[in-house]
DNA sequence: ACAGAAACTGCACTCAGTGAAATAGTGCAT
DNA sequence: ATGCACTATTTCACTGAGTGCAGTTTCTGT
């Protein structure tokens, strides 16, 4: 599981290939790529202000109504990260840590998530483009996932013992959210892809920079 | 300076009293304080779904847009955090750079920064009741300082030496912020002031945890 | 081929947020 | 006190995000 990201990128072997994954299927993944990627198109010509759900539903070939029924929000598909996958990571979560405790399982699942960024060439060196010409969006990148950080450390504080557990989850997920959102943004700035990054960002964090 | 919040609140020995202030100013803050509460009696009351800005500024005997004039967004006004408090914080981190250095100056600025939330006890137990039934607002709470944010990396990036510099920053300030957060959940879970409860989460920072 | 499910669309609507111009209230000068 | 300059407030009109609903199209399993 939590295998494909939203362009049929695999992270795992259980390659969903498109004969077994239905017309239907298909065609949603087509449908949201489009969109991605008339999203990240606008904002890279006419800038962040000048883009409009409007113009990306026509550019993607779909009704303006579609596009919400895809998308939670405008920013979460010029991001290109859907509220879906939130689930799947607590979810992941819940099963790391049954497999090897709470201890590493978060950094695990965290990394397990940066790693399975989009692989696509043309639409990495696209999105990079964007953002550097638009730096707000960084901050909307993983600030999409609110629930899901929410839902993280209901998940760890159950696996914690002790009277202040769901204080120390929450800052755990807060922790391992910070380092992931700042791996975001090196890997953005540096063209390294979201896993390398993430272990760079991780050993400073380990090192124990005295800045913070 | 960064001695006034919202509500009057001072953290500098140079209060501006209300005649030193002028009647224009006085009024501005009553009117803040108006539209703050307002909008905190109405989540409390409808439920974070349940309130518009029409309602809260009608509570507040002002007009929609003169809402607007004050409050960025609807979000930031049940916060009660004003933008405008972002460039004193960035203009505070630069200032204590350059008297201790930037080794300690994000946890000093950050420590004031919690320490100056408001002390009107009655604002801070609707605020703590209101946070307790809408967990969802803890993730605006400092949300709304994404620009910020990003200045901070600024003034602190070119404070540090080394290639990595913006790097190191960043991860700085967004583990800063991940402390601030979960002082702020803290504080509202627990009932205590702010700048304790990020004393608190601080020393579980500097444990090393392991969770994470 | 056909029935049921799922996705897409058009429409009407609410509400957040902005710009501009008119108006009212404050502060300061004489 | 009164007039002048400045600033906050208001009114109005507008754009655009996001949602609910009902109807249509497109796919899937049999």
């Amino acid at each position: 599981m939590l295998c494909r990201t939203y362009d049929g990128a695999v992270t795992d072997e259980n390659h969903p290939t498109e004969e077994t994954l239905g017309l239907r299927e298909l065609k949603k993944r087509q449908s949201r790529i489009a969109m991605h990627r008339a999203a990240l198109e606008i904002v890279n010509e006419h800038g962040l202000a000048g883009v409009t759900v409007e113009a990306i539903a026509h550019r993607a070939g779909v009704s303006t109504r579609t596009f919400f029924n895809h998308w939670a929000t405008k920013e979460s598909a010029i991001i290109g990260v859907l509220g879906a996958n939130g689930d799947e990571i607590a979810g992941r979560l819940r099963q790391k840590i049954q497999e090897t405790g709470p201890l590493g399982a978060l950094r695990t699942v965290l990394r397990e998530f940066a790693a399975s960024a989009p692989v696509d060439p043309e639409l990495r060196e696209l999105k990079k483009q964007v953002m550097a010409k638009e730096p707000r969006l960084h901050s909307y990148s993983t600030g999409n996932l609110r629930s899901v950080q929410t839902e993280m450390v209901v998940v760890l504080a159950e696996a914690l013992e002790g009277e202040d557990a769901h204080e120390r989850a929450m800052l755990a997920v807060q922790l391992g959210f910070a380092v992931t959102r700042t791996a975001f943004a090196a890997s953005m700035a540096r063209g390294l892809d979201l896993g390398t990054a993430f272990d760079d960002v991780l050993a400073h964090y380990d090192e124990g920079d005295p800045v913070f």
